[in-house]
DNA sequence: ATTTCCTTGCGAAAATTTTTTTCACAATAT
DNA sequence: ATATTGTGAAAAAAATTTTCGCAAGGAAAT
């Protein structure tokens, strides 16, 4: 009906933000651009969206802080890391306790989580700022110097948070991944969190989109064996996969 | 020249909310549509407009319409609180070290600081986030449990940051003030914080807005005597400004 | 000091894209 | 049987972007 499809619209904006008409399109490939617009036009009507040229943003978007160098990083690769982060949002089981990084996969992950009963820890700001909307997620933010370019936090400090505390799982992600430097990121104490995550955590879940592969960075946090399971994408190399299937990790 | 005209878009678009490309050309009328279109996207390109069909509307009067119970709040006595945090940002200093709370106050003080060379601790997502933009603002978040009224965090383990860190001055923000019972909030944890900013600060500024007066929070944090410094709103009774000049307090 | 070159800001018109309007038709409700 | 609602297609109307050109101001070179 039409109702369904306009809520489905404006659940789709609060997620994504902005989408231009085709985008819709490829989402409702049975209605016209007509009908869409339309809806557009209603919701705008609502006060819960803003037509802008080309398409329309969720108002919850435009409340987010605006203009960051945030936001530009999270266009490239979106529509994998999205995907990534559904099947990763899957996974969550309620009444569990997790960690989660503070990368923009992570985000994604974020924006799509169903509102469970569960605790999260986490060192991203905007991690944080998204898990805040759900009223049934027990939030517990990981403190320290904020990296600008990922807007996550990491202090040796942490460790302090992680003496009491306990999750099973951890979701992270990785700035990159070859088989020889393992899962790498930018920064040093970044890395430090995330082997300590390693630890503290019974499983560890790998997001990884596949434009990761093949690169390094400065500070490597785990290798191929140290993770339960990886959450990719369809162009992640099939030889790839064989080495991690090799090692019981489940590729989702 | 073309930057002030910019400028005067923005106040404009602030002021008036929306604007149609007709309308601005009205209020400029020396300059061509097209110089307007292109003044419009670089404010867009700046995260303080957005552009929509026919003309463009303000960031900040997007943030008023709607929806999350966060947002919700900071709609409310908007501009005083603006007002509020443009006279506390013109208090800060290159190279210090200062303390900025978690409220909405202190999310503007945030927007309307310049990218000064100082190191600033808060526990507020959204400050954070605010003050990530800046290049030159060295930034320590504290974690904690978070608190989604108002997105900070708040934690016992807050301490811990504060053992081997210091900062001359704390700027914040309370949510209730009477004379008898003081500067209150909402939560003990960000009250007990807030008691031990008290006391690892030199000086303590305190912005509230003339809105807060007569009422009363469960946990006090400071007393009137505690504050060397109130920035306040032109709307702060007469009779209540005696109370605190006669103290020493500076009002601002 | 003058000239040259480059950058920046601006406007006009063309080209493009998006949006709105209009009309028609089918499905559903009254 | 007659309205009403939802829809799509195509035409019409905007609005936006692009392209080109020009002029002013600054910097660098002569």
């Amino acid at each position: 009906m039409k109702r369904d499809r306009i809520e489905e619209i404006a659940e789709l904006l609060d997620k994504r933000g902005k989408l231009t008409l085709e985008q819709l399109d490829d989402y409702f490939p049975h209605v016209s651009q007509m009908t869409l617009r339309r809806d557009l036009f209603q919701l705008e009507q609502e006060g819960r969206i803003i037509r802008v040229r080309g398409g329309a943003m969720s108002v919850k978007e435009v409340q987010k802080v605006s203009g960051e160098p945030y936001t530009k990083k999270t266009a490239i690769h979106t529509d994998e890391k999205i995907k990534i982060a559904q099947k990763a949002a899957r996974l969550i089981d309620e009444n569990t306790s997790l960690f989660i990084d503070g990368g923009t996969t992570a985000m994604y992950l974020a924006k799509e989580l169903p509102d469970l009963n569960v605790h999260i820890f986490t060192n991203g700001l905007a991690v944080a700022i998204e898990l805040a909307q759900k009223k049934n997620v027990n939030l517990t933010v990981l403190g320290g110097q904020v990296l600008k370019e990922n807007l996550s936090t990491a202090s040796p400090v942490a460790k302090s948070y992680f003496d009491n505390t306990n999750f099973e799982l951890a979701i992270i992600s990785a700035s990159a991944f070859t088989l020889s430097n393992g899962f790498s990121c930018g920064s040093q104490v970044e890395a430090d969190l995330l082997k300590l995550t390693r630890k503290k955590a019974r499983a560890m879940y790998m997001m990884l989109d596949s434009s990761k592969i093949g690169k390094i960075m400065p500070y490597t946090f785990a290798r191929l064996e140290d993770i339960d399971v990886l959450i990719t994408d369809d162009n992640f190399p099939a030889d790839l996969k064989e080495k991690f299937t090799s090692r019981n990790i489940v590729i989702m």
